[in-house]
RNA sequence: GCCGGAUUAGCACAGUGGUAGUGCAGCGGUUUUGUAAACCGAAGGUCGGGGGUUCGAAUCCCUCAUCCGGCACCA
């Protein structure tokens, strides 16, 4: 018989027959680790204990301390576990497919009726009986026809197209838990009784198209969270509850930043504390794109359709544009205009005016700009995805040369600001040609070539995805990390070949010839609404000072304070901070109490002592203790603290 | 847009066919207070909109809108 060679992580090689299984190389090694083996790692695959190995093979055998593998296979045996419980309670549901996803897994049946929250308590006691029958899993591998036949005669069409989708030369692996069976890449633990009983709970019940797709017929998932134990699994539901509290909009509402209604879906009313945090944003945006070279611009909201029609938005996105047509009677003309859904078209128009020369490249045009889309009804979330948003949109209008270094120039500014704005890190994504594009592999060589090259110049680390760019050209995406965890795509980069061409941009270069600029559109925001969303939630609502829409209050603790408190207040103010006063009939603790959920980050508090001495207390927002200043000193802190961290 | 849930006072919520409630906020008063909620009082509602069933609807049915959790979408 064959032999085969696997190296084992200490470096040692040993030979084994071929078609040995992993359960048995682990029993070779030492009968502990045969005990507490539950997968193995191979050519960095995972591979179930049962599979024959027969290739030499870098191999690694996993046990329950092996974090990552343990958590796949315990969520992968729970998503089998919950559909057999599923179809022990209910023998008519149809199973799908249930992947493992971040922190659990989620299993789609075909089901009439939902599943409701007292069936989940049902699924899980029913799961938890399963997982101590302690079932083996076995899995074998069939031929297609053997697969099909018998998901044929078990009334399983979901299976049937799946398994109809899998190349014909290819066979099938099946699985089973107990009695039950399941059509299943695996790899899977040994039996069920291995999968913690204690630390997985079923979450929600959602539909969920088929395959993905809004064509194909709705189904009902069930999602569930699963860890390795107990305490992993209380933890997660504390994070949850913990990013709850942050939601952007119960601040919203509770600092009185903004508001939605009915009458305006998706689009924001902003109340003078958020509007506040909105113009220190903009002033600090404005000033760093100043600084970076900008030129700040206006276009308009209401534009013809012809433009939207050359640049050929109206072909491909009219049903998410707001139409804006002028009802007058005895109209002399009857114009179809749209809101504008981006400020590219516009910025070509400014660019249009006037002959280029290369003399006048790199052009970086930029505005904030209000821009409309008819997002459809269920993606509206908060400020997160809204209607009517503005953009802190730019465009540069370069030659091909030029692309590199103002990508670079680009990075490095996004870099800095998002560092002023509290986020240390971010990764970078550069998606490439997709299949259906413009422009030759040699265009496509270079533009790819100058994100790299500017990338790679910064020594900043970034993902590729393959085919993913837009069809006129390759794109970075800038994700961001926030205080929980969370990962934000705001900043964006993109070459865009065609626009120039379409809206017909030239520039004069030297040769004395017309040529086309590339235009990059970019952002390092996104949207102003989105951002602010991010920002609330990433402080928990606690701005920084600059940022904070009450810098400070005065508080008076006797009234015989008012004066001194409206003094204070006055001096702040003509200093340029964002300061109140609080002269009413209230005790301190009330006051403190108050200002505290109002997430206001300086306290003064002014009582006789202060009166008498000019000084102020000062009580920062989460610090039970107090510090007490001369006057002057507070405001000469309150000024440097104040200023923008790109002002400093 | 699709599946499910929700919509009651400014906010958070109770109220399953028979006189719309509680807490906080707001308002009027008392209290002059030392760092996270002083006390008393009087108010406040077309129960999301429209239609239906019923002697009678916040409650049951239909419909529309919005919001929430997902799915799809996101130039």
């Amino acid at each position: 018989m064959a032999q085969i060679s696997l190296t084992f992580p200490d470096g040692n090689v040993r030979s084994y027959p071929a078609g040995t299984t992993s359960a048995e190389v682990a029993a070779s090694i030492a009968p502990g680790l045969a005990k507490k083996a539950i997968s193995a790692t191979v050519d960095g695959r995972h591979f179930d204990l049962q599979w024959p190995l027969d290739a030499d093979a870098a191999i690694r055998i996993n046990t329950m301390a092996d974090e990552a593998a343990a958590l796949e296979l315990i969520r992968h045996d729970l998503a089998h576990i919950m559909a057999r419980a599923v179809q022990e309670i209910w023998p008519e549901v149809k199973v799908t497919i249930g992947p493992v996803i971040q922190n659990g897994w989620y299993y789609d049946f075909d089901r009439k009726e939902p599943f409701t929250p007292e069936d989940l308590g049902a699924i899980e006691k029913r799961m938890k009986e399963i997982i101590n029958r302690r079932d083996p899993v076995t899995t074998e591998l069939w031929d297609r026809e053997r697969a099909i036949r018998y998901y044929e005669a078990n009334n399983e069409p979901y299976k049937v197209e799946l398994v109809q989708a899998i190349p014909a030369d290819q066979s099938i692996r099946m699985y089973w838990h107990g009695h039950w069976q399941d059509l299943c890449r695996g790899p899977h633990l040994q039996n069920t009784g291995q999968v913690p009983a204690d630390a997985f709970k079923l979450m929600s019940v959602a539909g969920a198209y088929w395959r993905g797709d809004s064509t194909k017929p709705m189904l009902q998932r069930i999602y569930g969270l699963a860890f390795k134990n107990r305490d992993d699994l209380k933890a997660h539901l504390t994070m949850i509850e913990e990013a709850a509290k942050r939601d952007h909009r119960k601040l919203g509402r509770e600092m009185e930043l903004f508001h939605l209604q009915e009458e305006a879906p998706g689009m924001v009313f902003w109340h003078p504390n958020g509007w506040s945090i909105w113009r220190a944003l903009e002033d600090y945006m404005r000033r760093r794109l100043r600084g970076a070279g900008y030129k700040e611009i206006r276009t308009p909201q209401v534009v013809d359709r012809i433009l939207w029609e050359k640049s050929g938005h109206w072909d491909n996105y009219r049903e998410n544009m707001f139409i804006v047509e002028v009802d007058e009677e005895g109209a002399k003309e009857k114009r179809i205009n749209a809101l504008k859904p981006m400020n590219c078209p516009c910025h070509v128009q400014v660019y249009n005016q006037g002959l280029k020369s290369y003399r006048d490249l790199p052009l970086r045009l930029a505005e904030f700009g209000s821009c409309h889309r008819y997002e459809s009804s269920g993606s509206m979330h908060g400020l997160m995805r809204v209607r009517g948003f503005t953009q802190d949109d730019a465009h540069i209008f370069c030659t091909e040369d030029q692309i590199e270094a103002e990508c670079a120039g680009f990075i490095a500014l996004l870099s800095s600001v998002y560092r002023d704005l509290g986020f240390e890190t971010f990764d970078i994504k550069l998606s490439t040609r997709p299949e259906v594009r413009i422009g030759t592999d040699a265009d496509w060589d270079r533009t790819e070539g100058a994100l790299k090259g500017a990338i790679e110049h910064l020594g900043l680390p970034y993902q590729i995805n393959p085919g993913d760019g837009a069809f006129y050209g390759p794109k970075l995406d800038f994700k961001l990390t926030d205080a929980i965890g969370r990962e934000w795509q705001c900043g964006t980069f993109q070459v865009d070949a065609q626009l120039p061409d379409r809206l017909g941009a030239e520039y004069i270069g030297e040769d004395g010839a017309k040529h086309r600029p590339y235009m990059l559109h970019r952002a390092i925001l996104g949207s102003f609404e989105r951002f602010i969303g991010i920002l609330i939630e990433n402080y928990a609502g606690k701005m920084p000072f600059w940022l904070a829409p009450r810098q400070v209050v005065v508080a008076s603790i006797v009234s015989d304070a008012d004066a001194y408190v409206e003094e204070i207040t006055a001096a702040l103010r003509a200093r340029g901070i964002r300061a109140e006063a609080d002269t009413r009939n209230e005790k301190i603790n009330y006051k403190v109490r108050e200002h505290s959920v109002g997430k206001v980050p300086v306290l003064l508090a002014i009582g006789q002592k202060e009166v008498a001495e000019r000084t102020v207390s000062v009580r920062r927002l989460g610090d039970t203790r107090t510090e007490t200043l001369a006057l002057d000193d507070y405001l000469a802190a309150a000024v440097s603290e104040a200023t923008p961290p790109d002002l400093r």
